[in-house]
DNA sequence: AGATATGCTTTACACCATGTCAAGTAAAAA
DNA sequence: TTTTTACTTGACATGGTGTAAAGCATATCT
């Protein structure tokens, strides 16, 4: 099964991500990925049943190439509940501008494709499990703020958290990626600490 | 130019109304209101040049019919600007709920039709000048938190109070509407005011 | 009554992107 | 030399938006 990480197959997946980096996710056509990789149209239905498909599939290439698992390790090794918080934060707010152009691809279609919306929903409950996680250590730590279950809080930390708002903060509000980091660990704090 | 308040126009614009209610934006074609208002598809073409104006239509309709201005200055009405933030809370949680369907529709083209970003931005500003406001009122109050600047305080409380936040967290997370405002109000004062 | 304007219907079609199908080609592998 | 693999080419179905043109009632004006 070369087939599995043919050239080909490669080549198309390296020139979506960079198509869908350069156009943000919009509007970015089979043709349009085809052209740019040198091949027909065609072609890229040999290797991705569908569009959808080949974006799912360049999310998880772009993982692999990010080195997600690594990243995340990092920011397990806080001992101290609360820069578990902090450092969780961090890890999204450096994470989400490098995947922006893909997961906004995955995000347009949500609405038309199924299978878009199951691969992000995946995703995103892997992160919400990873707020989850956050929460629970303030808790155990008795620093959790008393109004908060434990769902309620992972709720809006995960929504706190969102690509939208990110979306918002950054490129519609034109905060720097440090400014969205660093108020998005002061409002996390606030938020979910006790005083 | 009754053709402005025609029957056949008012009809098309409720029918349209219920039809994003029910479907919650999702999926409604031209030929759908058509067949629910009893006539032909290309009639809906007689009273709207485009899907994006038959929405953009609908949503100032359904404003007046919800009396908006009448609402916002219930929230204007607090002298204390603690209370006035929290009024605002209050006043786009039960909003967002009535007007949901209908802003989801608009949402869902944004990317494609730029009418539609247009008119979405539009409205966007007036919810944001809202914040603003209110915003502005903690600051002369003496009690915004001094990490905010005016501009980065607006823009947490519009970010954190937009349409897609509250789908998060009601459908998603599946608070209810009135958790939704409570907690609402209690992140956005842990947030913004001093202590 | 007769002309005309209004509001809608019906049918047809252009457009645009996705996805499918079938036949052909060139080079590598058997 | 045959067969397989990987790709090309061109045609076409689909589905929804939006346009165009001709027809047909029902009101309105004179």
């Amino acid at each position: 099964m070369s087939s599995k990480n043919s050239n080909t197959r490669i080549k198309i997946l390296e020139v979506t991500l960079q198509v869908l980096e350069e156009h943000r996710g919009h509007g970015v056509r089979m043709a349009d990925i085809a052209k740019r990789a040198g091949i027909s149209r065609q072609a890229v239905y040999l290797h991705f049943a569908s569009r959808t498909e080949l974006f799912i599939a360049t999310t998880k290439f772009l993982d692999e190439r990010l080195d997600l698992e690594r990243r995340l390790a990092l920011s397990r090794e806080a001992s101290l509940s609360s820069d578990r918080l902090a450092l969780y934060v961090e890890f999204w707010g450096n994470y989400i501008p490098e995947v922006y152009g893909v997961a906004k691809a995955l995000l347009l279609v949500l609405d038309t494709d199924d299978a878009a919306a199951a691969a992000w929903k995946d995703r995103m409950a892997a992160m919400r499990d990873g707020c989850r996680v956050a929460v629970g250590l303030l808790y155990s730590d008795g620093v959790l703020a008393p109004e908060w279950t434990l769902d309620s809080a992972t709720d809006i930390l995960w929504t706190m958290l969102s690509v939208p708002n990110w979306e918002n903060l950054t490129i519609e509000c034109g905060w720097s990626n440090q400014q969205y980091i660093d108020r998005m660990k002061v409002i996390a704090e606030k938020t979910l600490l006790k005083n």
